[in-house]
DNA sequence: CGAGAAATGGGCCGAATGACCTATACGGGC
DNA sequence: GCCCGTATAGGTCATTCGGCCCATTTCTCG
């Protein structure tokens, strides 16, 4: 079963799928209609488009996996994006493709998916991987509201230096460690240099080793 | 190409991939045989065990990758591990399945994988997912080194309060806070709250809000 | 050229902090 | 019954910390 808000987009994947063998018993137009024709034709799968009007596709995939689950669901969409993959595998899908994949892979897709696993696009493979891997860094810094020499406090400070051995490692007075942290608790709204800390590691802005 | 130290898997696999179409150009035992073959036969996908005496699946997929990018590997595995999935796919690997699966799940995995996609076994994708999601509680506590009430210090320190704020909210003494926040030092190694926190947090002992 | 931010520095002060010592009471386990 | 860990609490002390006042230099940007 098909669900796509784009007629050209539909019509190609009815003939390609039917090219390569598959019978497509049902096309819906938006997340509503795909939840009623789940119901109602019993597809084995469903390649349906992340961005549809009314319900989308992760919420369309979320309901239908619900009340059947033996129905397996192939998402697509124009862009690799990890938190839409999220979304979509916890919803339920088997499979997330980019839509400029070949109707070889999609078909090749269709048969993994049936028989229990899980097919993603390798950008999205990828992308995922980026997400597990970064840890750290999740904000791209809207604005950088931290001075570079208040980060090197921070991150000494984070890496277990008192006031006295940052003032040492950075040759600077005291005096100054103290001016740069109150200027950071400041723009933390932190009191003391335990909830800077905190809300730096929160922020991104430095990193535990 | 096949890897896998075990002489009986590879020759059921021999005999599954054979009957299922495929060509078995070479089979090794361990890592280092399967980098010295897949020079030497340029398979199309190798089929690679993660654990290999000498040199395991990982190195040996990221080593082959390295020189021979074209060459799909779809990595084995006994257990669903989402740090070694992780490494694997970040070392390069297109697929990575549980040997539990069926023969005609890796016939479909292989056919994926050469089309460029790559697959993951479901209870793997479904780990991924866990791991995404969790980016709390990290590690399952081995043992409890902090007692339930030292935990309620260090997380009240760590939501902002100071030593007498903790204090007045456990009904409680300063020099109890104090005497908590000594043994908890002790046992973290840490030398002030904002380390103990910090590495309560790394512990996953407490949580950021 | 002047405004403003960043980085450096000083002094003062009260409160908070952490190290060190002690102590009592209540559990459970050997 | 005794030991040990947990939780409670006290005291002393030097140090640190953070708030508040201030200043200088350098640099960029408009």
């Amino acid at each position: 079963m098909l669900a796509d808000d784009h007629r050209m987009l539909r019509e190609g994947l009815r003939r390609s799928m039917t090219d390569q063998g598959f019978d497509i018993v049902g096309e819906a137009r938006d997340g509503d209609e795909a939840i009623r024709l789940a119901e109602e034709l019993q597809p084995e799968v469903i390649l349906m488009d992340v961005t549809m009007p009314e319900v989308d596709g992760v919420e369309a995939t979320r309901q239908i996996k619900i009340s059947y689950p033996g129905i397996a669901i192939v998402m697509l969409t124009m862009h690799a994006d990890q938190e839409v993959l999220a979304a979509a595998i916890r919803a339920g899908a088997s499979g997330y493709l980019v839509k400029d994949c070949s109707t070889d892979e999609i078909a090749t897709a269709i048969r993994t998916v049936v028989r229990g696993e899980t097919v993603l696009s390798p950008q999205l493979a990828a992308s995922m991987l980026e997400e597990v891997r970064k840890l750290e860094e999740p904000s791209p810094d809207e604005e950088r509201v931290i001075t570079k020499r208040e980060e090197e406090v921070l991150q000494l400070i984070a890496n277990g230096c008192s006031t006295p051995e940052v003032a040492e490692r950075l040759f600077i007075s005291q005096k100054t460690v103290k001016n740069h942290l109150a200027s950071i608790y400041q723009k933390l709204e932190a009191r003391d240099r335990t909830q800077a800390v905190l809300q730096a590691v929160r922020m991104g802005i430095i990193h535990l080793e």
